[in-house]
DNA sequence: TATGAATGAGCATTCATTCAT
DNA sequence: CATGAATGAATGCTCATTCAT
């Protein structure tokens, strides 16, 4: 009983630190952050984050992880099973598109950029996090086409292409487009027609 | 005479101090790389960088600005204006899709890094770089557009979804995807496809 | 009774600590090894050390006491007593040469690193080891000259001169000098003739 | 000749920050002592030292290797080759006895006891101090034996003896006895004769 | 202008020690 | 008494930048 309460303080306190570091990170980017700043932000002795986390880096892993978590989304798709391609795309992107948005990509930004840089988070984001979330996105896109509610193409390609896209487009909204800010909001759907539809003139 | 010179002579030497930057930031990153890094692959003194570059963040935005350089594709589209947008496409994915893989995103990685997290790299980047391209690009769709050859829809939307679509697809390579990296040379024409029909089903 | 029992343990835990110690001590050195690593080795936690000792030094103090007990041979030399002291001789040697070689001086390179620096752990050194010894030596000295034996010269730099030279031996030894690993069993009898009749020639 | 200047003033930087952590080390120790310190006492910035120094163990090298210059006396020693050992003996032990001596062996004491306890440090000081002094006294001792005035016995152990005699003398002063303090000046005559005649009684 | 030695602020990390449980 | 998490002072070393020559 006691033990549980211990975990329990002990997973509390990590989530603290974690909740800290977090918020300087975004506030003030990873290399700019002493780990001063994330022990006084949540509240605890400089030493005692090295109780919780092997190194500085490992409390971006560890912000890594919770990412993982909140990327797999327990969202239920079986409602588009019937045949709304369309319909699907667009509830499926807007997690990816809105999820981050939610403090203006300010920790995302940081996470990338330092993920594309440290070759362990750049392993531990791609097999934790994007391989997982293509293969999942594999997965249903194959299904729909099975269905014939999508061509029958490239689909590993296709995934990479779409979930480029998203990514692509938060990193330019990231560098400040305005035109993605101010229309943020009607990406999902529009970029649900773009991949469905194509541009191309239906004339053509 | 002698100033043209001395200017030669200055040009050079910057030139120099930038290629070393660029090699040894590609190798090592930004942050990990050492004035005295660069200053040793470009065979001068620490202090001589100096004279040259107000600081080390200077050599990126001095970088940065390469690269806008090279990104002005002094390439000819004219041949395409008849009415073979597809084709054009093909052709203006490939110039960003292949040019930076030459040194496989090395330097492109570190950048685009550092790029996130900075805002004076930030703001140079958008406005030197991805704001004009984008208005390129705008650009030349309202002309497609204006001939029937895309659908007339959101131009600056749909413009910001490819670019984006290409930059992530870059971002996702990177991270050291499999599938891309070995399909990468037939991602141009693949997403020339792609985004002319959409992926949704001809029956549909 | 049960306080009895109590004090048992109580020794038992000491004795184990100490025993962890020495061995952590002889294997990393005294500043390398921390409180943590003695803990572990004694399989208890850290701050139980310090129910049982000061602080880190008062381990140290710990081992000498034990070395202390060690150096108070209750050898039997009541058998020289008839004449014989270059017999008594090497047999005094053989421990202070022989005893501490047992772990290759390991513990005792510790120890006598840290006491030579730490005022502390000198004066108790010298205190209860160093002059003890070299009193009793004296009384030997003082008994030997008296019978004639040896020379009635300055008995307490005599006494000096010879445990120096064992100390200074195994000193050297310690440094890694061959010549002495490799002979070292040899050395008592060698001193013990060097030290009676001395490197002159005969003829002299 | 400008480089010859610089090298001037590069070398006495490089004595002047020896000088100084010589004598911080001597009064502090050498864990207690500081780079911070070591670089006040040297009138220098604390990052000036990793100019002239690798790191705070090289500085404990440059000492040494002092220690080694001095160590080789140029002494002539040709006036006792007649016949007079026991004159040359009594010359040979006067050096390595009073010159530590100067500050009461406060900076001995620290180096000896960093060399026990570090593996660089000991392997530097064995080689380049122990093992060519060991050598010299060999070949002299080797001479006098050629010319019988000494015992053609063990001279490699014998120069051991002695020298560790001479090394355990001065470490039981550093501990703090006090006969040896008062009689330290009578030390080298006493040794001289002590190991040419031995104690043993002459009736015997 | 080139040099490269000097600077010193800055920082991740360690670890002896304490103390609430 | 045992525990082990919390503490926070302490420090070796780096490196961007300056400036006298």
């Amino acid at each position: 009983m006691q033990d549980a309460i211990q975990e329990q303080l002990i997973a509390m306190r990590r989530a603290r630190i974690l909740d800290a570091a977090a918020t300087v990170f975004a506030a003030k980017g990873f290399h700019p952050t002493t780990i001063r700043d994330v022990a006084r932000a949540a509240g605890v002795a400089d030493g005692t984050i090295y109780n919780y986390f092997e190194n500085k880096t490992a409390l971006l892993l560890g912000i890594l992880d919770r990412m993982r978590a909140a990327a797999r989304p327990d969202q239920d798709f079986s409602a588009f099973t019937e045949g709304d391609f369309r319909g699907f795309l667009k509830a499926w992107l807007r997690h990816p598109l809105l999820v981050p948005k939610a403090d203006d990509f300010a920790l995302f930004r940081v996470v990338i950029s330092e993920v594309l840089v440290n070759k362990e988070l750049c392993a531990v984001y791609y097999e934790k996090i994007l391989e997982p979330t293509l293969a999942m996105a594999e997965a249903y896109f194959g299904q729909w086409a099975a269905q014939h509610a999508i061509k029958p193409a490239n689909i590993p390609l296709m995934t990479r292409a779409i979930s480029g896209m998203v990514l692509g487009l938060i990193v330019e909204h990231i560098m400040g487009d305005q035109i993605l800010e101010s229309q943020w909001e009607a990406l999902p759907d529009f970029l649900a027609d773009l991949i469905m539809d194509g541009i191309g003139s239906d004339t053509s």
